[in-house]
DNA sequence: AATTGTGAAACACTTCACAGCC
DNA sequence: GGCTGTGAAGTGTTTCACAATT
């Protein structure tokens, strides 16, 4: 069996939504080619980064040429598997789970959340903002029922390490975590941690030892 | 004269909000000393990374022993300016900025919003969750007046140039960008951006193409 | 003439492994 | 004996610079 993308680096991983988003945006102003410094203008990554980054998955490009904005979106889109829209469960629905279930990643077509847990939540679903949320009672099965593979995480600390076991347990692929706790998860789970308080500490650290500015 | 850290890696600095947490907690639980592994074990970074981190500052430790978790805490809390509270302004009262109004880092001592824009604002300052709230349209003249150097940006997309760019002729120095948008700033500025929907398609994909699972 | 795709160099970060010190 | 601090090796990522191609 033939691998066409044998191992794709981490780094140029966590990069390519942002060139489907990007390519995206060209092709709806009509633009039909690119290049990779025109990109990386737009981006503001290195151009030898941008054609190494799309190199991992083949000659995307023409010589002389750069690249076809259509069939790059369309190209990345699969690669994302953007065409799928991905089922996605809330749990903990304190003041950022409420604006995470109010917001629901409208602009984003492919995630959508469709159930959330909370233990003002019931058995049988109480709708907030259009979504039903459970009591933390029923979330084993109800993670089971949905074919749950990814969650967003937005419970008390205290409670985060157990609620992952559960998750863990019933299958769950990937866990975006915006507790503070380091969890523990085996590795068939993908744990990404958003530490809201490390952020602003990171940051408060770098413009007080006043770095050269950049994003990060 | 002598400077005393030459150079703290990127990686490094990243690392010291975390180290900063996990040691007070090992003071409050009246640890006296720790070793490198122990952190390893409770962090769950390798030892070495960790005492290469630590050795950046200095001779922290000591060999045979380890460290001295109070004056590592004292250390650290001077390093990041803990002893500071850090006033904060939040720009866009949404969803996602009314999330962080209401939680407003109260675990976290030393950050604060102090003050919020808004069209819903008004020139003298609504009050919303105990915060004054702004219109735009005194932006400049009250970041200034109060000082700050620190911005959660969660506006919406299409003015967030615009309102980056107010900020940076105001002086502010560091911005929390929530906003898909890659800012443009000038290096005065140093923007982390946290784009919510990246985050989520990352571990999506990782999760499809199921790499050993890992926190990043 | 323009621009890709890529060897090779440079850089950044992590990990090994151990001398040195307590 | 235990543990740090660090040279050196290893790994991953970015950037340079240019031959190859349209």
């Amino acid at each position: 069996m033939i691998e066409e993308t044998p191992k794709i680096p981490q780094a140029t991983s966590k990069r390519l939504p942002l060139y489907y988003r990007f390519l995206q945006n060209f092709a709806n102003a009509n633009k039909e080619r690119i290049s990779s410094s025109e990109l990386s203008e737009a981006m503001k990554i290195d151009a030898a980064t941008i054609r190494r980054d799309f190199s991992h998955f083949g000659a995307l490009g023409r010589k002389g040429y750069g690249y076809d904005v259509r069939y790059l979106v369309e190209f990345f889109r699969k690669a994302l598997d953007e065409g799928e829209e991905t089922d996605v469960a809330l749990v903990g629905v304190g003041n950022l789970g409420s604006a995470f279930l109010k917001y629901n990643f409208h602009k984003n077509h492919n995630t959508r959340i469709v159930l959330a847990f909370d233990p003002k939540g019931t058995a049988e679903g109480k709708m907030i903002s259009g979504i039903p949320v459970y009591h933390p009672d029923v979330l084993k099965e109800k993670i089971a029922e949905y074919g749950i593979d990814l969650v967003i995480l937005t419970v008390p600390s205290k409670v985060a390490q157990e609620v992952t076991n559960d998750l863990a347990q019933v299958g769950v692929k990937g866990i975006l975590n915006f507790t503070p706790v380091r969890l523990a998860a085996p590795d068939s789970v993908r744990v990404h941690t958003i530490d809201l308080s490390v952020e602003l500490q990171t940051l408060i650290y770098f413009t007080k030892n006043d770095e050269k500015a950049s994003h990060m």
